[in-house]
Formats: structure tokens, sequence, C-alpha cells
DNA sequence: GCCAACGTTGGC
DNA sequence: GCCAACGTTGGC
């Protein structure tokens, strides 16, 4: 897409962002000062797209924890500050490192969430996969490996009914 | 640990 | 531009 027409028409509003627990749980970002964190280390380039062009501060986020036993959904967040470059792409001792980011035109950036609540209930997948009006949801599609993803409103809000809110 | 599904790289 | 080889993600 070119660069004029990036922002152009937004079509999403609602997300879903992985984090692998053992790295990086909805628990550390509650733990997080402000309750919020920056979301580096996205080295795929939809994900980055998303992040980029489609991304506004207050966008609703689902927190999902993959690689976990069982996989969830964990809670809510949203935005809190819109794309910039990710500093750990230029830092060689960074696991994330990114040799063919450059500080004056960067490869990867980055968006701040901010958690909003933990849900009551972790909803994993085989538990969603039951759940009607979520057969279309990217994060059920085999092989779905996209760490930002869209989610539909309709989607979203089906589930936040299903995770309530942790006291 | 296995392996399917992807994304990236690089030879041609 | 094609595509085989390779690396990664992530459920199971």
């Amino acid at each position: 897409m070119p660069k004029s027409t990036r922002q152009s028409q937004r079509t999403i509003t609602h997300w879903l962002m992985k984090t692998e627990p053992d790295v990086f749980s909805i628990f550390d970002l509650e733990a997080a000062p402000n309750r919020s964190t920056c979301w580096d280390g996205v080295r795929n380039y939809q994900a980055r797209n998303f992040m980029r062009d489609q991304m506004r501060v207050g966008d609703p986020i689902l927190v999902y924890h993959s690689n976990a036993q069982p996989s969830c959904v964990v809670g809510v967040a949203h935005v809190s500050a819109a794309a910039y470059p990710d500093h750990t792409a230029f830092d060689p001792q960074d696991p994330h490192y990114d040799p063919k980011s450059k500080l004056e035109s960067p490869t990867w950036f980055m968006v701040d969430i901010q958690l909003d609540w933990i849900f009551e209930v972790s909803l994993s997948l085989e538990m969603l996969r039951s759940v009607a009006g979520l057969e279309k949801m990217e994060l059920l599609r085999k092989g779905s490996r996209l760490s930002v993803q869209p989610v539909s409103k309709g989607e979203f809000q089906t589930i936040v009914k299903r995770g309530g809110k942790r006291a």
C-alpha cells in the first residue's frame, strides 16, 4: 500500500495480541508501572502493518496466552500509545535485534498497551471453538500464527461476556 | 517432542 | 519471479 493511503480507510478497531506467559504474561502486565507496557519484539510484517497503520489509541485488545497449558484468552487491554519504532531492533544484544532496521528508517514498530481487566475465567481454544458466533475467528483458524490480529466487534463482545471480570 | 502451517531467504 | 530449503510458531 502506498504511504499516502496507509492510514486512509480504517476498517479494524478491535484486536487480539498474543504473548507467551513464560516470557510476559497478563500478570506481568498487571504488575507493570501504570499497568502498561511497550509491545516490543513483533517481527512479522503483517502484524507490524496492523500496529503501524491501523491501531489507534483506545482500541480494545484481547490478551491471549500462547504456548500455555492450555492456551487461553485471559483478559482485556487497550492501545495506550500509537505505533513508534521498536528500539529493541537496534540493539545487537537484544534477542529481537534486526540489523536491517535502521534508526533513520525503522523496519519494526510497536505500540503501548494498558491492562483493563483480567478475566474471571480464562477462555481456552477448546472452549472458544464451541461458542456460537466465533466460527470465523482468526485465532481459531487452523495454522493461524499472526501475533497481532483483527477481531470483529461481535467476536470481541462475545468473548468479553464469557470472560467476566476478576474480583 | 512432534509436526502442520506458515514466512523468509536465496539460488537460479 | 519461481520455488526449494530452511526457520519459526504454536497446538497438541
